[in-house]
Parts: C-alpha cells; sequence; structure tokens
DNA sequence: TTGCCATACTCAACAAAGTGAATAGAGTAC
DNA sequence: GTACTCTATTCACTTTGTTGAGTATGGCAA
C-alpha cells in the first residue's frame, strides 16, 4: 500500500495512463519508486475501486484506446493525510551490484573482472542518467536560476526530488569510478592479469 | 532468489546465526540489502534444504541455543556464478521521504512543515549512519592508510561496499540539508509561518 | 518482584511485488 | 512481406515481503 502513495505523487503532475505511468512514471517518481508495468496496471484498478482515481477513456484511431486517470479529491486528501503523518519507513534499497563487490575477493582475477564489468556498467549508466537530469533541470529552470525558480515556482516538489536524484547519481559516480581504479591495481597486484589460485 | 545471494554475500565473513544477520546483516550487508528476520529465517532454511549453507547447533548455557550457518563448497560456487553471470538489475529504491517530497506543494505551509521534519529526520539518520561507517572503516584500516589496506588485505569487498554506503550517505546528508534550507525559504515567502489558502 | 529488554528462534496468514506471456493494431526498417 | 518495435493493456502465477503473535531463558533496573 504505498506505491499507491508514489502513483499519486505521479499523478500530481497530471492526467496519466498505465502505459504512461509504466515508462518513466511521468519521468519523476521513477527516480526513487520503481514499478513494473502490472504492479501500475493493478494498482490503478485498486485505486479506481477505492475511488482514489478516476478514469477516463480516451478513444484513439490508430492506437489502443487508452484510459487517462487522474487524482480524485479523495485521493488528494489520502495523500495530503499520507505527508502529514509520521515517520516514513527508512528508504529500501535492494543493490545486486554492491552484493557482487561484496563477493569481489571469492575467486581468482576472473572474479574481478566480472565485478569491474558490472561496475563499468553501473558508472555508464549513473553517466547517463546524469545527463538526463541535467536536462530535466535545464528544462524545469527555463534560463531562470535556481533561486528564481524557486520563488516563482508553483510546485518545488519535482525539483528538490530532481536534486535527490542527482546527487545519488552522483554518489554513484564517484564511488563507481574510484571502486574501478582499486579493482585494477588489484587485479595488477595478484599477478598482472594471469590467473591465480582459487580461495 | 536474490536475498540468498546477499544473504551468501554475509556469510562470506564467516558463520552467523539468524538472529546475527537479522541485526545488522552483520554489519555489512545491511547497508546495500535489507531483510527481516522471518525473511531471513526462512530463505536460510530453504538453503540448508539446497546444501548451500550447512547449520551447526551451538549449545549455550545462559541463552537459547543457536544455529550457526555458513557457506558450503556448493553454496561457494552459486555464488561465485551469481558473481560472474552477466548484468544485474539496475538498483531498486523505494523511498517514501521522496515521495513526500515530491507531494510538498500539495496543501499549505503545515505540510510543508511535514515534509521539513521527515526530511530533519532523515539528515540526522545520515549523520549517524555516516560517524558509524566511519568508525567502521578506521576499524578496517586500523592505522594503515587506505593504499597500504587495499594492497595487504585478503578481501577488500566489505571495504569497497562501506564506501559505497558512505557515498551513499553523504549524498543523502548534502541533499537533505539543501532541502532543508529551501523549505524554510519558501515557508517565510507562502507567509511567514502562517496559514496559507488550501490549493 | 514485576516488568522490560536482549537473545534466539518458529509459525501462520496475508499483502505486495515480480515474472512471463498473451492480445492486438499500426508504424517502420530491411 | 516479414520481422520488429511501439502503444496499451490484461491474465495467471510465483516469489517476496510484512505483520503479529508465540515460546523460552536470563539479566537488569525500578
Amino acid at each position: 500500500m504505498a506505491l499507491r502513495n508514489a502513483v499519486m505523487a505521479a499523478l500530481l503532475e497530471g492526467e496519466a495512463s498505465g502505459y504512461d505511468l509504466a515508462k518513466g512514471f511521468e519521468a519523476s517518481v521513477a527516480n526513487f519508486w520503481m514499478a513494473t508495468p502490472q504492479q501500475l496496471y493493478r494498482e490503478l484498478e485498486r485505486m479506481e475501486g477505492e475511488g482514489l482515481v478516476r478514469a477516463r477513456v480516451v478513444q484513439q484511431e490508430r492506437r489502443p484506446n487508452k484510459r487517462l486517470f487522474s487524482l480524485t479529491e479523495a485521493g488528494r486528501r489520502v495523500l495530503r493525510a499520507y505527508v502529514a503523518q509520521g515517520p516514513s519507513k527508512p528508504l529500501a534499497i535492494r543493490d545486486e551490484l554492491m552484493v557482487k563487490v561484496q563477493c569481489v575477493d571469492i575467486g581468482d582475477t576472473g572474479d574481478i573482472e566480472a565485478v569491474r564489468a558490472a561496475v563499468a556498467e553501473r558508472v555508464e549508466r549513473a553517466t547517463a542518467k546524469l545527463a538526463r537530469y541535467r536536462r530535466m533541470q535545464e528544462r524545469m529552470l527555463a534560463g531562470r536560476t535556481e533561486d528564481e525558480y524557486l520563488a516563482t515556482a508553483d510546485r518545488v516538489g519535482p525539483y528538490l526530488t530532481l536534486q535527490g536524484g542527482m546527487a545519488l547519481e552522483r554518489a554513484n559516480l564517484q564511488w563507481g569510478e574510484t571502486v574501478l581504479k582499486r579493482l585494477a591495481q588489484r587485479t595488477a597486484a595478484l599477478g598482472g592479469g594471469s590467473a591465480r589460485a582459487r580461495a
């Protein structure tokens, strides 16, 4: 029952179909709450049943019809109550890459190489994501400075969460790069790339 | 089937009981993979059934007996295969606080205050966690420099994931502090603390 | 001396999340 | 002309995760 809050937060930006939400979660919420299409459709269905959202079918000519969901007043109230209420859960991360890094010493240099590749991939992703975030930021600012924007904008939430996403990706990037360096050093130290006895 | 990899990664540090794992997940793995005691006991049970871990009952005099689990050779192989195999899932975060920040514009200054308090709590937690990580780091280094440590240590995985945890908490902290500042500005701008018309 | 906290688990039930595939029309690239 | 991708959604199923309670012992503090 936590996904629904994320969905409602996304719908604050306006009407969206399940499909819209599924790809990119309306671009901003996805940065801190991931969900598969199925989860979203299912949750939207339930929420409609409970009157938190309302659906409107849009006929389309060259595409399948779609149902656009929007927040109802009841949904808005529930969301406000959620925001106002006490402490949130601490933040749940689940990072397979970190598990692999933790295991980097398990085998020979081949295992180190596998981990190195995985970290390199993460670094690339983080770089790409950061670039995307920066473009989003520029679009939001639209020439204004941050101070101007925050003083005049109707909504600052999406901007602040975008900042959060950027902070996270910067951390990822910085960490990944030092790990890459360290692993290269270690591979060199353990025999310059040739195999080594198994643990 | 992903929790088990995290559990095995934790057992790389040596024998542990379900209870040990439950509190702190052997101190390092918990930073990137959370699990409740029940999940861990259940998973350990299954893993024992599949021969990935082996249990050893330790009689205790003034406490309930405990079962210490350790990795079997089969478990080690499975773990190595996991590390070696292709791309990991991208990292799953689920952050309620971010959902609340996204919604900060939903209501009046009271809602902003609630979000502010939640962010302040996050900042405090991040500060505490960072301090704890730094102590762990010092214990690991034991007087050596980072370079010395990484060149001589048997295992570097736990150190590198600790760095990851620290990077994450620093990002949290830095983000949280700017958000706090921004929200204070906004509260001031929206009427200096007095109520304002609802959205 | 009562009650709470810590160790050390187990059980049952349920809610939420994730996987994989199916459906179906339109556009686009080879 | 066929294979692939995009829009848009649904179904069936499995795996995880969560909640709450129950059991048992000992230590510590008010």
